[in-house]
RNA sequence: GCCCAUGUAGCUCAGUGGUAGAGCACUCCCUUGGUAAGGGAGAGGUCGGCAGUUCAAUCCUGCCCAUGGGCACCA
């Protein structure tokens, strides 16, 4: 079916855990440690990580947070009994920084259980940047609870505690912990195997379950804030109550918490919804929650977007096509989609009773459109792109400015193809996304490849086939890719392109499937080389995914300053006084004759004010026209950087801009 | 959909149980100024919607809608 467009921005990490039974030994000896710098200390009697950095100097011992023995993370209280390799893990590593997280995530819970004794703990991971930890509470906590929590760690870092691991039986831990009403955590140790240990960390009053390794004491920590509180459930079912999240962020020196402070900042800046605003370029309104209203400058962008895909699409092969919004329940039903997403639809009913839905998505119109008359092999492979708006009821509370809404254009296409045709179409797909990404500076792109879930339709042999068709696709091009095993569609294997933004964040946009359902369920063939009547396999792809979503990652991408060719506005021509006025008017007039999008801003203003205004707007080319360039039939250029170019003239200054509007490689 | 917060002028926000204010933007006037904010005046609001409490509600209460941060969802 469908084409899956999923629209997912952030991905949890969370921390290895370490496998402490390889590192026990019932033999005590006399171990030799090797260090990292090649060197090996020999210790007469098992020594633990702390004593092997105190050995080697007293800041080091000071700064150890956890060891790496034969590459297992530990606490620094780790016994080493035999030879091993050790390196001292402090704030400088990776390993450290999350250690200090984890272990931060343990005070938050210490914190909030001092001032909130009936507050019961449940988890505390890391993630990146930062941890968070689960409560379960009578209320939610409020934003001063929280500068509470926050002052109470502070309050019990300084006391330095020594965090102490023990290991316990499994069944003495769940005892230990219903004792104390944790019955959440007494539910995650039963979850273990009971004849497993399991371990515990103790500082001061609080106890809590975990793999650890932890800071050896408490005053390591001193550099954390607490962001936020939000709702979460439990085992992130939404079937199980909810619980009070605590998000908070940890760094190891006081200027990288700053600097990660001013880095969200700046992304506030960016934000496509602030920057829509500024820009001019689409609001949203109640009446029409989920939907763009788009405003002159804004639709500039998506249409200049179409444009240049259109361009492309032709360049790959592709005929474009357009199919009905409103189409008749029954061909709902035949697809699938009633039964599996009726809810998630908008439907409507007429005066006959008839009931309709709006399509949310293009796949069923682009197949009726291949059923229609008798297609032969000679017809294939068959690409047929359509830029379909399409609408989804998404659940009110994932709604999210351009990114995530509930009447979306996709830039879609689906290829009708033969098996053998399969992984050639596929290759193209791959290499035409890849290289429209670094049209718009995107070089950095991963490539997953979603694999058959548990719950799925079709033989083994199909799902062979087409996971085939993805991975050889890949292989053959030397590109290298992750899997979600059991990720893809119930139909069909996917590949999902994720890409990262100017400042470091992941989109998923683009999406390549391979589908035999869809062509089944609508029983379409083609007449073969032998006559015979055999079934197309169908691809699904988008390589925008959502036109509206593409243009908001381009807002944040680009912070506004929009490449030359995108830019709604290009040129904005400036007078200086009245009396260039229809100067001003006339360049103006001759940069659009010539293919240029052009403004002039004529109003009674001094030229600093309007060229601070237009430098805000991100504009590209500012051109000064005063006295001087009247009468020489010339302009004084700015560029969108500051920089002036002098005086030009007209047709030099067209050259230079058509040659930069057909370059639609970098960023600006 | 769930939890929490928010909703006041076009925008960003302040404010009060006695029907409202700033800055920017807008309109007009003065200024005609050469590369990131010249000056003055004016206009502009059913304080998200509907109920309720009250002599009186933008303010208190309830419900609804929308937005924001998360969670869950994402064909």
């Amino acid at each position: 079916m469908p084409l899956l467009l999923r629209q997912r921005r952030e991905v949890l990490r969370f921390p290895d855990a370490p496998d402490y039974s390889l590192l026990f030994s019932s033999e005590l000896s006399m171990p030799d440690i090797s260090l990292p710098d090649g060197s090996v200390r020999s210790f007469p009697h098992p020594v633990t990580v702390a004593e092997v950095a105190a050995a080697i100097g007293a800041g080091l011992a000071r700064a150890a947070l956890a060891g790496k023995v034969d590459g297992t993370l530990v606490d620094t209280s780790f016994v080493i009994e035999r030879d091993a390799r050790l390196a001292i893990v402090t704030d400088k590593d990776a390993e450290g920084l999350e250690v200090l997280r984890h272990s931060t995530a343990h005070l938050l819970a210490y914190a909030v259980k001092e001032l909130f004794p009936d507050a019961q703990v449940t988890i505390g991971p890391v993630i990146e940047n930062g941890f968070y930890y689960d409560f379960a509470y009578s209320r939610p906590f409020t934003p001063e609870d929280l500068e509470a929590i926050e002052a109470r760690m502070a309050e019990i870092a300084k006391r330095d505690l020594p965090v102490v691991r023990e290991v316990v039986a499994r069944d003495e831990a769940v005892r230990f912990f219903l004792a104390q009403g944790e019955k959440y955590k007494a539910e995650l140790i039963s979850a273990i195997p009971e004849t497993e240990a399991v371990s515990l960390y103790r500082e001061g009053d609080f106890t809590d379950l975990c793999r650890g390794p932890h800071v050896p004491s408490t005053g390591k920590l001193k550099v954390f804030k607490l962001m936020k509180v939000a709702g979460a459930y439990w085992r992130g079912d939404s079937k199980n109550e909810q619980l009070q999240r605590i998000y908070g962020t940890a760094w190891a020196k006081k200027e990288e918490l700053e600097s990660y402070l001013r880095m969200l900042e700046e992304a506030e800046k960016r934000d496509h919804r602030r920057l829509g605003q500024e820009l001019d370029l689409f609001h949203m309104q109640e009446d029409a929650p989920g939907a763009v209203y788009w405003h002159p400058k804004g639709w500039t962008l998506f249409t200049q977007l179409i444009s240049y895909m259109r361009a492309r699409q032709e360049a790959a092969g592709y005929v474009e096509v357009n199919t009905p919004d409103v189409m008749d329940r029954a061909l709902w039903e035949r697809s699938g989609h009633w039964f599996n997403y009726r809810e998630h639809m908008f439907t409507t009913q007429t005066e006959d009773e008839r009931i309709f839905a709006l399509k949310p998505m293009n796949c069923p119109g682009a197949v009726s459109l291949f059923a229609h008359g008798l297609k032969s092999y000679r017809d294939l492979p068959l690409r047929m792109a359509e830029f379909g708006k399409v609408h989804r009821y998404e659940p009110s509370g994932a709604l999210h400015g351009l990114l995530r809404v509930r009447h979306f254009t996709q830039d879609d296409a689906h290829v009708f193809c033969t098996e053998e045709q399969m992984e050639s179409e596929c290759k193209d797909i791959v290499a035409l996304i890849l290289d429209i990404y670094r049209d718009f500076g995107f070089e950095d792109i991963h490539i997953k490849l979603s694999t058959r879930p548990d719950n799925r339709i079709g033989s083994d042999e199909t799902w062979d086939v087409l996971e085939n068709a993805l991975v050889t696709a890949l292989e053959h091009m030397d590109i290298a890719y992750g899997v979600n095993p059991g990720e893809g569609a119930f139909y069909g294997p996917k590949l999902e392109f994720v890409l990262r933004d100017a400042i470091g964040r992941d989109w998923q946009c683009g999406t390549l499937q391979v589908d035999m359902n869809l062509p089944e369920r609508f029983d379409i063939d083609y007449v073969a080389e032998d006559n015979s009547r055999k079934r197309p396999v169908m691809l699904h792809r988008a390589l925008f995914g959502s036109l509206e979503r593409f243009v908001g990652i381009l807002i944040e991408h680009y912070a506004g300053a929009f490449p030359f060719w995108m830019a709604p506005v290009q040129v904005v021509v400036l007078n200086i006084s009245e009396k260039q006025a229809d100067y001003a008017v006339s360049v103006a007039q001759k940069l659009r004759g010539a293919g240029l999008r052009v403004e002039a801003d004529l109003r009674n203003e001094k030229i600093a004010y309007k060229i601070r205004q237009h430098s805000l707007n991100r504009l590209p080319y500012q051109l000064v026209v005063g006295d001087k360039e009247r009468e020489t039939g010339t302009v004084a250029v700015r560029t969108r950087g500051g920089q002036d170019l002098g005086q030009m003239t007209l047709e030099g200054l067209i050259g230079r801009l058509q040659s930069e509007a057909a370059t639609r490689r970098g960023t600006a």
